[in-house]
DNA sequence: ACTTGACTCTGTAGTAACTACAGACTTTAT
DNA sequence: ATAAAGTCTGTAGTTACTACAGAGTCAAGT
């Protein structure tokens, strides 16, 4: 049985945004679906399958690029894996990267909102933008 | 003593890029300098004070409207600091949750890279995407 | 004086990945 | 028959820049 969906039951069998579908069909990320009569997508199970594969990547924080590369690898079981290793080794490292710039964010950011501050003239916040002091200073 | 700089001088001395200068004054973030008999922006040390100023605040990772109440309340030293504080407790919470986000990501990844893989159709990467199999299957 | 190179000017377009319409048409339910 | 909900295309807005193109300006060397 092959089951049809317009682009609203996509929508919210993959879990993405009706409008973001047009939008990865625009990009080519997804296949352009046939049209019923009217001129409205149709869509298959297979569909579904490809979209929920966008989400889970982008959920990773793979790009739209990234994840064209993953879909291809995807359809040819036979090739080697090694440019997935890579991309996903790469992208491990670009995650960790953001990891460690957030963290020292928080680490500032933490010493700030820890303390009492009165006027803006003393405000934590602003003294440590200026440059004048930091929060640990006495 | 008055110090005058060009665009390009304040760009090395406040480590921000020269278009992004232009793009600051643009969009209201730098007032706009005075300018020479031949049309060059003009700046002084305030601009150098304000400009690092701005700089840290990316650096915490503000955003530009954030940034422009943070000038706004150095600017009146007197008033109280209750905004600033709760713009740092705001972000506070945006990068925590960021770094949840990424944190997950990582994980995931980390087992994806940890594993062999062959060719794509045993490829953790798209096993993965795919929601196959998970990495720790066996 | 002239030329060369570095600097600066404005304005526009591109980046990533969507999101939000406007205005028109189609389908479904009452 | 009508109204509500769904869908269509195409365009513009979001964030914080970055990258030109094409023109004018300044400083130093010859």
């Amino acid at each position: 049985m092959i089951e049809e969906y317009t682009i609203g039951v996509l929508s919210k069998e993959s879990g993405v945004n009706l409008e973001t579908i047009r939008y990865y069909e625009k990009v080519n990320l997804l296949p352009k679906p046939p049209r019923s009569a009217s001129g409205y997508r149709r869509y298959d199970d297979n569909a579904i399958k490809r979209l929920r594969f966008i989400r889970r990547g982008r959920e990773l924080g793979f790009g739209i690029d990234e994840i064209k590369t993953l879909l291809e690898l995807a359809d040819h079981p036979d090739q080697t894996c090694s440019a997935a290793d890579k991309l996903a080794q790469m992208h491990l490292t670009e995650v960790e990267a953001k990891i460690k710039d957030l963290i020292a964010m928080r680490e500032v950011l933490t010493q700030i909102v820890a303390c009492q501050s009165h006027t803006a003239e003393h405000c934590r916040l602003i003294e440590t933008l200026d440059q004048r002091t930091c929060c640990n200073h006495d």
